[in-house]
DNA sequence: AATGAATGAGCCTTCATTCAT
DNA sequence: GATGAATGAAGGCTCATTCAT
């Protein structure tokens, strides 16, 4: 504990530095400035600037997964069930410590093109596994029968990122970082699934 | 034509470079190799990166605007008939010029920091009749009643746009760029919109 | 007079550029917007830079010594009175366009280092005949027997030289670039000039 | 010692290199390879330019005011032997490292535009007390009593400027950068002294 | 006469990384 | 483990000057 302060507060340095900047545009100047260390330590640590970066995202995981496991509850077979409860449990992780949620998303969905290749292989079976949770075990039973399976599934997967990124995307755009209110947020997450429900059309 | 040689290669070699690298991480350097030009006159035309970026941010636009009113038909009232129409109108100029279309995209929608406030300042116009031309003149009838119109409406657009953002990240993480086929994508986006309508369980 | 217009203006921006900035720190794109012309035109009348600020300093010298032999009045022997009158001239030159006299002043002074051989050259004439002009034809009589007459000329001299600089300094640190008024500054440096008096005259 | 030795190098190569070409035309080119040290050492010890210029001056004045302080004895109380002491101390100063003194003065009389406010505020406790230094507890019984004092006590305090003035800029112009000997300017000094003190004393 | 396109050297500064202590 | 001195390549940008038109 006291011997690993120091890494520790690089690690929790980084985790702004790189989820504000990205990853070209952090700089390790400011990284030792923020943990109050030195630039010998830092790559005594961690080799390189790239190590650095892929031990942050690596340590955002493992925090992100730890919550994700403590607070999942049985899966609900039901699929809109399902998407609301992971999208509270997102948001409600993202509120927690939103520059950590940030870093890891971005990592993953879109990482500097020098570790694409390197992120990649590191997590396809997290994202394997990730998407895995949400399509295993679903209730079928209650969907359209003239539909593609896979694709109506699909679909409530795709409005929940969607509606996600806009979140997300919003937070970032705003200078006082203030969040939104927790439950109108989830409030409406809740009006669009219901709409992918029963569609927005008469029948 | 000739006399403007020169500052149209800095402008189409610009394309590629901040297409390809966001505006911070893109370099005057890579700008001039490609456009086989001098750094003089790269900053003789365009007084510094900043104002680069912005020409040719700007230069995207006209183009896209340009070609967008020459194939725009007339809006059909039906919400799902436009979006699949200015759905299959965007592909296709996505598919004329790939870099030109991230670009503006990525300016639009997630500008360099340091250029966010001249960026939407200059183009909040823009947004908002592209918006516009989206929501104006929809004939709501077909709509379930029990539903918020507006946001009946929204869930359409931010469905299309989920696809156009999952679209164009594939094509931006594929190292060989190659473009997947056309026709194929666009019976993608058809079906997903045909769930929306009439959503995806059973009533 | 019209065909001579542009060069004209070229003069024009150079001296208020170079009386601003001295001769490393200008620039011909400053001088060009300034005077309404083009880089083109400035390299055809002027070669280059070092030209174009000999010139400069010539045009300024010119107008300056026209302006000088035009008030001259005949030289009065006493070698106060005669200081206080060239003194006089000179702040009314000052006046007139203090920039002008600025970069004259500056010019012959402290000459850009690259152009030091040049300018002393060309004006060590002007020089040794301003200062001819100072010292000929003095009255002695008045002075002390025991002080050497030369060095005795030479300190009226250093004296006004003196209070000049201090002035003009004044006027270079001022933003607002307002000038003290005249009448003051006048009887300022007479005041000195008369505690200067008594000691090289006899009682 | 060891450890400071190549800072201390950049600073005595910033001191040659500013006395010589000013701020402006300065570069830290020239003075890293006169340091022969990297370009990124400098700007590890100084932020930046300017940085690198104040810490040069106060480096200087530091230098200055210890030797100055050495040598200072007490204060003669009549004016004119003051200033000869003072003014052979500073010649003397002046002989033991021109660069030095002329980029101390240099820096307090004619500060690069963009440093100015900041080296006049930070230094005009400085400037106060030299000028306090050369006024204060002189004996003013032999001044002739029609003269405003403050005014026959400035004059000298401004010769004996104008004359420090004169040799230094004399020490400039010359490329060969010799001395004239000290003594006889020390004797010119004098000489010039003696004319004013008939000017302002009594009989 | 008049324009401004075109050039490349040079400027200050930032950066990740190495290494001796 | 911990420090920060040391490096040089690369960044954006300015400059005087030339030249085709």
């Amino acid at each position: 504990m006291i011997i690993e302060d120091k890494k520790q507060r690089i690690l929790k340095a980084s985790v702004q530095e790189f989820a504000k900047n990205g990853y070209e545009q952090s700089s390790t100047n400011n990284i030792i400035k923020e943990a109050k260390t030195s630039k010998g330590l830092l790559f005594h640590y961690f080799q390189n600037k790239k190590t650095l970066y892929l031990e942050t995202v690596e340590y955002c995981l493992e925090q992100y997964s730890k919550h994700f496991k403590e607070h999942m509850q049985e899966l609900n077979p039901d699929i809109f069930e399902r998407a609301i409860e992971i999208g509270q449990l997102k948001l409600k992780l993202f509120y927690e410590d939103p520059e950590m949620y940030l870093l890891m998303m971005d990592a993953l969905s879109d990482p500097p093109k020098e570790l694409k290749a390197e992120i990649n292989k590191r997590y396809e079976t997290i994202l394997a596994e990730s998407t895995h949770l949400f399509f295993t075990n679903i209730d079928t039973s209650p969907l359209r029968e003239d539909l593609d399976q896979n694709k109506a599934l699909e679909v409530v997967f795709l409005t929940l990122e969607a509606l996600s990124n806009r979140y997300m995307k919003t937070y970032k755009n705003h200078e006082d970082k203030g969040l939104a209110d927790l439950p109108r947020v989830m409030k409406e997450m809740e009006e669009y699934l219901e709409m992918m429900k029963y569609g927005v059309y008469k029948r």
